[in-house]
DNA sequence: TCTGCTAGATTGTCAGACAATCCGGTTCAA
DNA sequence: TTGAACCGGATTGTCTGACAATCTAGCAGA
């Protein structure tokens, strides 16, 4: 049924939500380049159009390029991890302090949370997680603290892969601290909620960070 | 010497700068519609490349645009105006904070606060002001806290910009708590640099609200 | 072995075209 | 007279293709 055989040629928005979750599924491993000419054979379009597939990603940080460059998909170092946790850790406390003082809780927030919690412990946990908290976010009332936690997420879907892949944490651990959260938030307690969110960040910036220390010093 | 006549073609940076300068002059209102097409013909170049000019100041904030509409500058409401002050100060705040702890004070925005200084009391401010504020971030050892912070100066210019015409503030004025900031930078404390860079920034909220206030209620 | 140069690959920028979508005024019917 | 459907112009969304500028790597020569 529906519409038979448009077959809307391919958004560019295609392009790039393949690329995307290419690069958050490791397929395409960090270090590894990615030229325009390779997009454009592998999806069968024109230049420009992976072009602007690629200038997008650079913007969310999953790539990175200098001019004249090819763009690579980035192997974030110890510092970055630190920084974009801890510029994460300001940006999210806020928005979630925002929140506990103005609004109420998204529907699309409870529903990854519950999600969370069905998957049992060893679920995989990161698409749930990143849900959670992009829509907590997203259903504050600042337009601007959305944006600039739009900017620093994608960076961190990179980090969190690594932490569901490593298994330094448990779906269900996720799932308390969430609910932690949540029910400082729906008690209008603004300090408490920022506290926790703080918490929940830099735990999981912890334990990623330990990882990497184990990884590098063999 | 240098090369004769070469001419660079022009690069879609210099639309970008053009149609930026442009708009924080008021030469394009707030609220006047900006085409692709009249880009082009403005410009005498392409429209993919008058496109993506328009499509960087879309993302930077100075220009708003829906799909399918034409892109327009933006009529900043009083919540868009609170909206801004406060995420800068919490972005800004973490940066001096940082910048106090860690590093050191960078070159740009001391040459930046003695051009403000040296402008005298009723002199135009906005380029320093913003010079300096842009300086003492990048400054600071967060990539992502720069990043962010950029996001929001380029609305943020468009609000100074009515501060300077409308004379809310002084260069005197400014100059004074930039000072504050500095000393309490270059003395390592960070509590205390957060705290005037919050005060700073709401100050000048203030002073346009004020404006904006007794603009709407004749 | 080191240095300079050439060739291939890659990006930066541009021009032009067609389809899809939106906006305004006009026309027709109730 | 009022309201809603319709139609034409304007604008954006996307694509194709081309040429110039720049970078990387391998080869030749000292």
């Amino acid at each position: 049924m529906s519409s038979p055989a448009t077959t809307v040629p391919l958004l560019p928005d295609a392009i790039y939500e393949q690329l995307r979750s290419s690069i958050l599924n490791q397929q395409d491993a960090p270090g590894s380049s990615i030229t325009e000419s390779a997009v454009t054979l592998r999806f069968g379009v024109a230049r420009p159009t992976a072009r602007t597939a690629i200038e997008r990603l650079v913007t969310e940080g999953l790539l990175r390029r200098e001019a004249h460059h090819t763009a690579r998909v980035p192997e974030l170092s110890r510092d970055d991890i630190v920084d974009l946790y801890d510029s994460r850790a300001i940006v999210e406390g806020a928005a979630i302090a925002a929140l506990a003082s103005g609004g109420t809780i998204p529907a699309e927030a409870l529903s990854a949370h519950r999600e969370l919690q069905a998957g049992g412990e060893n679920a995989p946990f990161a698409t749930q997680d990143i849900a959670f908290h992009r829509a907590l976010v997203a259903g504050q009332p600042s337009a601007r603290l959305s944006r600039m936690h739009a900017l620093l997420m994608g960076e961190i879907e990179l980090c969190i892969g690594q932490v569901q892949v490593n298994q330094l944490l448990t779906a269900g651990e996720i799932a308390g601290q969430h609910q932690g959260i949540l029910d400082a938030v729906t008690a209008g307690n603004a300090t408490l909620a920022e506290q926790l969110t703080r918490a929940h960040i830099h735990g999981s910036r912890d334990r990623l960070l330990g990882h990497f220390d184990a990884r590098s010093a063999p």
